[in-house]
DNA sequence: CGAGACACGC
DNA sequence: GACGTACGTGTCTCGA
């Protein structure tokens, strides 16, 4: 790389470019952003490519240039800039002071003419230039030391142009395009040239005579059929010509050490990026400058943090007394800032924050650490407060080194989480680029050392924001205390029987194989029956089975494709049977047992509290929460699910239509809340109510119809989706949803009044003031905001089960703990618990389970336990 | 390695 | 008149 490399771009080419190359991004306040957009991602590209060392960007300015007083007309027929464009050129320039990049522009001059002069100066000194532009006109500045990339035709990509590539492509020098250009015109910038004339032409005289004015004194040997062109047009040639040189020797009051790029303002870009929300690009800073592999263009030049003063002490050695003095001091402030990384091999790194003078100390964790007991106290509950990223992580990084971290009393991505409920979970860098426009470095011990302070700033932060929106009772009394009962569970896990799951894949083994021999002899030949697409083929081309569905793709052959075909082939049912026996062996019976840890023999499944929009946990490696019940081959998966130990039994409760219930008690409908307080069958009086017949004469039909639209109320599907459910036309479909609006008329009222509540605040919310924002009903899109307005109504009522679950859950476990039980709660499934109980405690665990999750929170319907209890997860019998 | 198709649960 | 759906996670195929 040259010493010094000068890049400069074409400002308006570019922002024009991009403009026109991107669809119309906004932010959400309307703002256009797509030229914006477009512009800084090539700018943050090229320049990572580059590594120039001196940088500007240039801009026409003035409507009325130098080339208007020769010319009047001169750009004439060029459309007026669109207004959503034009209030985009401020943004670039604030995105260009953020980047500590010059825009350079003079009055009555075009972009083109600042880059010529500039270049021309560049090359008298000798500085290699690459001009970046989206136009070809800049190709005439071409020189030995002065190169052009072009961007193609989107913006992404670009073309790159020394002396060598202009004389392949034109077959003349760079500055001769000047000419080209004087006697073919460019219609774009209205230059007439010569007319009758056009590139082929131009470029075959120019190549003999070397210039318009050498063209000219020779027109008398020119052919005929041109010779009385050039004649007549010769002025209107020239000044063509004059109009289509750059000018090189603008009036630019130019100090070439201005351009000297001393790499961006991050804080100052960041928190712009924030507010355009060009999250991609805040990512990419982030990875930038955090990934272990430097892009020098970006990372050499700013310290690790936003701010180039940032500055923290670290490293302090951690002597005992230090140590000593740390845990007292924030055993007496009550909060201590911890930052974790490591693995379980290296064991892992501890940044711990003293809560007074910031200084933060890095502690090691390993087995034989001289400071283990201080360290052991640091950790403990004697010096409360402990404020973390991920408290659950940490937990279990301390876990796996036999120390307990108690006390936890602040996550940064819990807090993140109620913020902006399921936009993904976000690292800690992440988050100090949204919150505090800060960017924070990589995996080493000085990012760590910034962690812990990153971690302690994002604290104020965001329990700010949390106590703005009302949030806090939900962050402090639910989602907090229910990280050490989730973390818990996980460490504990799920005792299991090696031995159930051997005996069923073996024999599901057996199913599928002569399944498969079956399908294989129906469909005359051999081929991959889980490839959707070899199976379309088989089904729809070579049998000529009628196609039902496609995907996007190629044809759907989806359960429900296939059971329309069912009558058509017998083979039909025979993949039915295949892909159920496939899926249940390959995800749950051969899959399980591979996850059962060796040292425990358990299963330690993973729960996440930040994933779901709508405030349920989710569960993974493996997801505990789709165990199959349905069809009862599947269902004897359960018995893999046992108690820990000889003389324990599995209780399971599970709450009994608790979202109806919730809908009983948000709406406030009378009918729906005395079919709950007298404790009918809730499907049965719903048909009784819909299809206006008593209760006794409901018959099994009748009330599976009531139960799918009580089904799609709770998880607001359209008639569409009830239509299928039921298998019923949509009309059919569309008139049960309105005779059980016209029955439950104020459940209707509740709807509706959810709905205008949720597009005037721009989210719903929950009986626990859990939120969760709802663009969607602001789509353009008709279907798009049908969906936002069904999860309006969805999201109130799932999260408040949600809610209520998760408070149940934090008491019953405070309960265990205080009573010194030995039950443990070892799974939940969204609106059931599952526990392991010693037999001699399960009377009282029967009564504390039930009493905690019935009277979680008080609603104008009874909450109803249904309790369970047995030897192991499938065969539990109601008490 | 990511997207798509499919299937399991609530 | 067409559109095509809650919330998740796991497995498999297929093509870059």
């Amino acid at each position: 790389m040259s010493p010094n490399r000068l890049l400069i771009i074409d400002g308006n080419s570019l922002v024009h470019r991009a403009f026109h190359a991107l669809p119309p991004l906004a932010a959400s306040d309307g703002t256009a952003t797509n030229a914006v957009y477009g512009f800084t991602n090539m700018l943050l590209k090229v320049l990572q490519a580059l590594e120039p060392d001196h940088v500007a960007v240039a801009f026409d300015k003035g409507r009325i240039t130098f080339r208007h007083e020769s010319y009047a007309d001169y750009k004439a027929k060029r459309a007026a800039t669109p207004p959503e464009l034009r209030s985009q050129f401020p943004l670039v320039k604030e995105v260009l002071k953020c980047m500590r990049i010059p825009a350079l522009e003079l009055e009555n001059y075009e972009a083109d003419d600042i880059i010529g002069t500039i270049a021309c100066i560049a090359d008298n000194n000798s500085l290699e230039t690459v001009i970046l532009t989206g136009d070809r006109d800049a190709l005439q500045l071409v020189s030995p030391r002065v190169k052009v990339m072009l961007t193609q035709k989107g913006i992404s990509e670009t073309d790159e142009y020394d002396e060598g590539r202009v004389w392949d492509r034109y077959g003349v020098s760079p500055p001769q395009l000047a000419d080209i250009k004087g006697l073919m015109g460019d219609s774009s910038d209205n230059i007439p040239g010569v007319p009758g004339i056009g590139e082929k032409t131009a470029l075959k005289l120019i190549r003999e005579y070397g210039s318009v004015e050498k063209v000219i004194e020779n027109t008398g040997a020119l052919p005929p059929r041109w010779r009385s062109k050039v004649t007549d047009y010769k002025d209107q040639a020239l000044l063509s010509k004059r109009l289509g040189t750059i000018d090189c020797r603008t009036p630019l009051d130019f100090d070439y050490n201005t351009l000297r790029w001393p790499g961006p303002d991050y804080s100052a870009l960041i928190e712009l990026f924030n507010k355009l929300e060009f999250t991609t690009l805040v990512r990419g800073i982030i990875e930038r400058m955090g990934g272990g592999d430097t892009a020098p263009g970006l990372s050499e030049r700013a310290p690790c943090a936003g701010t180039d003063a940032y500055q923290i002490e670290y490293n302090k050695p951690a002597t005992r007394e230090a140590l000593d003095q740390l845990r007292k001091t924030s055993a007496s402030a009550g909060r201590i800032s911890l930052a974790l990384a490591g693995d379980r091999r290296r064991g892992i790194t501890m940044a711990a924050m003293h809560p007074e003078d910031g200084a933060v100390y890095l502690l090691p964790v390993r087995e034989q650490t001289a400071s283990l007991d201080l360290l052991g106290d640091l950790c403990g509950i004697s010096c409360p407060g402990k404020v973390c990223f991920s408290g659950k992580e940490a937990i279990w990084m301390l876990h796996r080194h036999n120390r307990r971290l108690e006390g936890l009393s602040f996550d940064a991505a819990l807090a993140a989480y109620l913020l902006s409920p399921g936009s993904g979970q976000p690292t800690l860098p992440d988050l100090a680029a949204r919150y505090l426009n800060v960017v924070l470095p990589a995996d080493d011990e000085p990012a760590l050392a910034a962690g812990a302070e990153v971690i302690s700033r994002l604290a104020r932060t965001l329990e700010n924001k949390l106590a703005e929106l009302d949030m806090d009772r939900l962050y402090h009394d639910v989602e907090l205390p229910l990280v050490p009962v989730l973390a818990e569970m996980e460490i504990d896990g799920v005792a299991v029987d090696p031995d159930v799951l051997q005996t069923m894949s073996h024999e599901t083994g057996r199913q599928i194989e002569q399944l498969v021999e079956g399908i294989y002899r129906l469909a005359g030949e051999e081929f991959n029956i889980n490839s959707p697409k070899q199976l379309g083929a088989i089904l729809f081309e070579k049998m000529g089975l009628p196609v039902i569905k496609r995907t996007k793709t190629g044809y759907s052959t989806d359960a429900s494709v296939l059971e329309e075909l069912a009558a058509s082939h017998e083979i039909v049912n025979k993949l039915l049977e295949y892909r159920q026996l496939a899926k249940l062996k390959s995800t749950y019976i051969d899959a399980l047992p591979t996850l059962v840890n060796a040292t425990t023999g358990r299963i330690h499944t993973t729960f996440h509290q930040n994933v779901t929009a709508t405030g349920r946990l989710s569960s993974s490696d493996p997801n505990l929460q789709n165990i199959p019940i349905r069809l009862e081959q599947g269902r004897k998966v359960r018995r893999f699910f046992v108690p820990r130990q000889e003389g324990n039994l599995i209780l399971a409760a599970d709450y009994s239509q608790i979202e109806l219930r919730i809908l009983a008690h948000m709406s406030g409908d009378q009918s729906l809340a005395d079919a709950f307080n007298k404790g009918q069958d809730i499907h049965t009086r719903t048909a009784a109510e819909v299809f206006g017949v008593p209760m006794e004469q409901v018959t099994p039909e009748l009330r599976d119809r009531a139960k799918a639209v009580n089904f799609g109320i709770v998880y607001g599907i359209s008639d569409f989706g009830l239509a299928r459910d039921l298998r019923v036309s949509r009309a059919e479909a569309g008139s049960y949803i309105k005779s059980y609006f016209t029955r439950y008329h104020v459940v209707k009222g509740f709807i509706d009044q959810k709905i205008a509540e949720a597009r005037n605040r721009g989210y719903a919310s929950t009986l626990l003031n859990r939120r969760r924002q709802l663009p969607d009903l602001f789509s353009s899109n008709r279907m798009t905001r049908a969906f936002g307005e069904r999860t309006a109504i969805n999201t109130p009522i799932q999260g408040s089960a949600a809610d209520i679950i998760k408070l149940a859950m934090v008491r019953i476990n405070e309960k265990i703990k205080s009573r010194n039980m030995k039950t443990k709660m070892i799974l939940q499934v969204h609106d059931e618990l599952i526990f392991d109980v010693p037999a001699g405690e399960l009377d009282s665990a029967k009564k504390l389970v039930r009493e905690h999750m019935e009277n979680a929170l008080l609603l104008d319907v009874p909450l109803v336990v249904d309790l369970k209890v047995g030897p192991n997860w499938y065969d539990v019998r109601k008490v």
